[in-house]
RNA sequence: GGGUCGUUAGCUCAGGGGCAGAGCAUCUGACUUUUAAUCAGAGGGUCGGAGGUUCGAAUCCUCCACGACCCA
């Protein structure tokens, strides 16, 4: 058989569709309209459930009439009399009808429905002899008419490219990845709320940046015809976020997404959800415990509690978490002793020892690539329960600062931890213009100096001691329900077209 | 970017040189309280694509596409 239409090229085919588009042309031949308009439904399924489930005995009937709609899911004829599954945003319920029930042609024509269509059913309520509560249907109208399959109820959507092409099928068939994306939404709306009530304000900057800053990452570039400029999508709201710091708005945050131009894996989607939050008059350690507050709730109101069962154990995300600083960190789990006082060539020898490499850069590695180093490859991994990381290099973290204690290679700065993976970033916000124009120029020795020059220049107007945290989503909701791919908490994650 | 594995019916999967298979789904028939309904029968395939080896390729080889995992 052709894979073409032979009226529509490009149109796929098979025996099942073309049963289907025929049963759609009989049902227009019979005067029923196949797509209406619209259905008034009384309940939805669950509130049936939760409404008669201990009140209807087995073989019980109610005198209650309802309308309920919904997809078919589920269909079991048996000649004269049939049940079928229906199930709703909010769950499933049984219906049963017979041929006294809609006579021979409602009945036919019921029973010439197929699994995936959508349909309005009217009857009372009552249970089974089994005892399971059903509608009893004496009318039912077809709401839309389904052309494809769906994937097979007991096996569900096991093949993982489709699941993630084509996600509403990996949502009809898949009741826990479903779940995950329900409590994706109630993450995010817990955040904003938590903030909202914290008389924080939350505020829109700009996608398309002149430069991408804020962040080491690769931008993807576009192109303002108008303006006739080249735009980049940016890789992080913080420098803007500052500016409104110093233009008083005293706390703010943001929800969005951020682009990075790089490579795509189980922890990398090309573009991805953070929550960036500034707070002035805050240091970090008001940060971390902000920090603490916000993760907790939000797990309290997405996958409803904060001792979730992962693979690897129960996480237990109780405060107060663990906070260890970086370096002893690493001085505890290495043999490393007086790890700061270690020049980058002792940290060099040491790396080679290891066989471990510092990623490829075209920048001169310093003290604090090699601490990062050391961090990422014997103790990131192990961090199950919450944790924070504290007291960066500063020669990595060219927007923190220092230590308040004059300890100058230091910053005052933390990544917090969720069953292994990085979650948050944060610190007390350097607003010293000329230390923050000096670390730029460190930092970046070829680029061009307007990158941040308009920064700069806001910072050099003063901004009051501040602290900004970061929290990325996706890998938040990844630690909370144990998914091992940063694809399965993102709708429609990135992937390669095919033809 | 490199390595390993995968791609067979709508879905879930067997088959690894000799006729293209199973379960579910679909279609036909039986069955008026089933629930992975049951029973009997039938239809459905570009075996991811292209090329090669062979008397013969879903199967072996090469290249390509897409995906998964690991590494960078």
């Amino acid at each position: 058989m052709s894979n073409q239409d032979q009226n529509n090229p490009g149109e796929e085919s098979n025996v099942l569709r073309e049963d289907r588009k025929d049963k759609l042309a009989a049902l227009r031949e019979k005067g029923l309209d196949p797509y209406p308009h619209t259905y008034e439904r009384s309940h939805e399924l669950a509130e049936i459930k939760t409404r008669y489930e201990d009140e209807v005995d087995t073989g019980e009937e109610t005198d209650d009439l309802v309308k309920v709609a919904g997809r078919i899911v589920g269909f079991r004829d048996m000649g004269k009399a049939c049940f079928l599954d229906l199930k709703d945003g909010t769950g499933e319920l049984q219906g049963y009808t017979n041929v006294d029930l809609l006579g021979e042609d409602g009945y036919e024509t019921l029973t010439e429905l197929d699994i995936g269509d959508f349909v309005g059913l009217e009857g009372i309520v009552f249970a089974t002899n089994r005892g399971e509560l059903s509608v009893k249907v004496n009318s039912f109208q077809l709401l839309s008419k389904s052309l494809r399959p769906l994937p097979e109820k007991w096996h569900g959507l096991q093949d993982v490219e489709k699941r993630y092409r084509q996600r509403y099928l990996d949502l009809i068939a898949n009741e826990e990845s479903k779940n995950t994306f329900v409590a994706r939404s109630k993450l995010i709306s817990s955040f904003r709320r938590q903030l909202d009530d914290m008389d924080f304000l939350e505020v829109e900057t700009p996608l398309m940046q002149p430069a991408a800053g804020g962040a080491t990452a690769e931008p993807f570039v576009t192109h303002h015809n108008a303006l006739d400029q080249d735009l980049y999508l940016r890789i992080a709201p913080e420098l803007y976020l500052k500016r409104l710091i110093i233009g008083g708005m005293e706390k703010v945050y943001e929800l969005g997404k951020n682009f990075r131009n790089e490579g795509v894996s189980t922890k990398h989607n090309p573009e991805f959800t953070t929550i960036e939050i500034y707070q002035a008059y805050a240091d970090y350690e008001d940060a971390m415990e902000l920090t603490e507050q916000l993760i907790v709730n939000s797990a309290r109101e997405s996958i409803g509690t904060v001792q979730p069962e992962l693979e690897e154990g129960q996480l237990d995300l109780t405060p107060p978490w663990n906070r260890v600083s970086m370096v002893s960190a690493v001085e505890n789990r290495t043999d490393i002793s007086d790890l700061r006082n270690k020049s980058v060539q002792e940290l060099t020898e040491f790396a080679e020892s290891r066989n471990l490499e510092l990623p490829e850069s075209e920048d001169e590695p310093v003290w604090g690539d090699f601490v990062e180093l050391l961090f990422e490859k014997y103790i990131e991994e192990e961090l199950f329960q919450p944790t924070f990381i504290t007291d960066f290099p500063t020669d990595i973290s060219p927007l923190a600062k220092t230590k308040r204690n004059g300890e100058g290679d230091l910053t005052e700065r933390f990544e917090v931890f969720v069953a292994g993976i990085e979650v948050g970033n944060a610190f007390t916000e350097l607003n010293d213009p000329l230390e923050q124009r000096e670390r730029f120029r460190k930092q970046v020795e070829k680029e061009e100096k307007k990158k941040d020059e308009e920064f700069l220049k806001a910072l050099e107007y003063g901004m009051p001691p501040t602290a900004g945290i970061g929290i990325g989503l996706d890998r938040l909701l990844m630690a909370l329900t144990g998914a091992d791919s940063i694809r399965d908490v993102i709708l429609f994650p990135a992937m390669r077209r095919k033809e």
